[in-house]
DNA sequence: ATTTTGGTGCCAAATTTTGGCACCTTTTTC
DNA sequence: GAAAAAGGTGCCAAAATTTGGCACCAAAAT
């Protein structure tokens, strides 16, 4: 596993946890007491405040307050939160205000709206082009929500992901796939997926899918996917 | 030098010169032309779009427009946010306000338990990363934020959408679409739209396009977009 | 006193990055 | 039409970095 992905995991299971040890968190990303312990020594060089405690019972605790952290927003978040600009400013009376004050201030200082040129800019203020591919729940259907930090796994750290899938005619199947894209065709979404079982794309409408999990220690290369000359996911994949 | 600092340098470069050869780029890095082939590769990757045209005079140019910038905000500050947009939503003020629902309705899932959890679970919710390196904001340009709701009204309401594309070789060309779906290739997104002029759907890298404006008046039709045989844009069509 | 837990220094093994090379394509110049 | 200048790819061995294991220390709980 990539130092850059095994650093997310485990901040990401540091805030899931609240507390573990290093060796749980080694057990849980796969390496050694002895890289963890090196990788918390980076992530604290970058900022994160990680409390540590000695002895029984001891262990590591991320400060939540340290988490600066590049948000991560749909498209639609993004819309929402620029547009609401205005709105929040004349609305002083709304929870939170004077911190959502200092967000925006910050959104702004780094965009000053009358130096704002298109819609690219907006989002790369948010940093959305590395965005989670699930932001829009409303047609997941009876997906339980806890189960979308397998999607999200899947997508970040390119893991097989595994589900039930309920096709178009009411068949079940199980499903071993590469998640490699995500397609909108609003109102529904699908998980654009390589089939190893087929040796084909396909496509799986989001709200078909239900039990997803990641395959733990599975891993995959990104594929040209079937939608068009222009269209590649890596710019070193020959066009 | 360091990967990181040395693609840092490559983009600073690229920046201050306008154009410059690999060769060039190599001997200001201190490393070979092999590297920096891999490296511009990385870049792309990772988002920055970097012209290059083969031939005397050629060389690199990295598009100004691609630059990625990152909000870096604490956690309190995206709550703060989220919760206002979630206020003026219930307040119907705000465009986009059902498609925002997405993060909104887990954090107000979490909202009645106690309040580290509700942060830990509001990071589990945006998916927040690592730290990017923020880059230089000093050239991004000028438009209307009120241009902003173009997208959104063209996909809503479907009206066709006029903007400027400039395609993989650099060429300028004004389009008028009927934007039909969106494409998710981490870390690229794609508009993917029927083109009346060429009788045919295009693919639209986001980030190449600029001055996006809805055409008032206008109206289109649903097609079937050529993803599969299973891919439909209404679950109430024939399947 | 023993156990549990964080933390450091060191070194060899494993892994990744790098540079060099041959060779290809496109574009401009002569 | 040939030559030169530029971007780009595949391959491999050398170089550099990361990793794991080990010994060992310090603090806290039992």
């Amino acid at each position: 596993m990539n130092i850059r992905l095994r650093h997310d995991a485990i901040v990401r299971s540091l805030r899931r946890s609240g507390t573990s040890t290093i060796d749980e968190l080694a057990r849980e990303v796969g390496a050694s007491r002895r890289t963890v312990l090196r990788d918390i020594c980076d992530l604290r060089d970058q900022g994160f405040v990680i409390h540590s405690e000695a002895g029984r019972g001891g262990g590591l605790q991320l400060d939540p307050q340290s988490v600066q952290t590049t948000a991560r927003l749909s498209v639609a978040e993004v819309f929402a939160l620029l547009l609401s600009v205005a709105a929040m400013r004349a609305a002083r009376s709304l929870p939170f205000a004077d911190l959502a004050d200092a967000g925006l201030a910050r959104i702004e200082k780094a965009l000053p709206s009358d130096k704002i040129r298109d819609l690219r800019l907006l989002l790369e203020c948010l940093h959305v082009g590395q965005l989670s591919p699930l932001q829009d729940l409303s047609d997941m259907g009876a997906m339980d929500p806890a189960l979308l930090p397998a999607f999200e796994a899947a997508f970040l750290d390119r893991h097989c992901l595994r589900f039930r899938y309920r096709d178009a005619r009411g068949r079940i199947t199980v499903r071993e796939v590469e998640p490699q894209a995500m397609l909108i065709l609003p109102p529904l979404w699908y998980l654009v997926a390589w089939d190893p079982a087929r040796d084909d794309f396909r496509h799986f409408r989001m709200d078909r899918i239900s039990a997803p999990e990641t395959l733990e220690g599975t891993s995959f290369r990104r594929r040209r996917v079937p939608f068009g000359d222009d269209v590649c996911p890596y710019s070193d994949l020959p066009l």
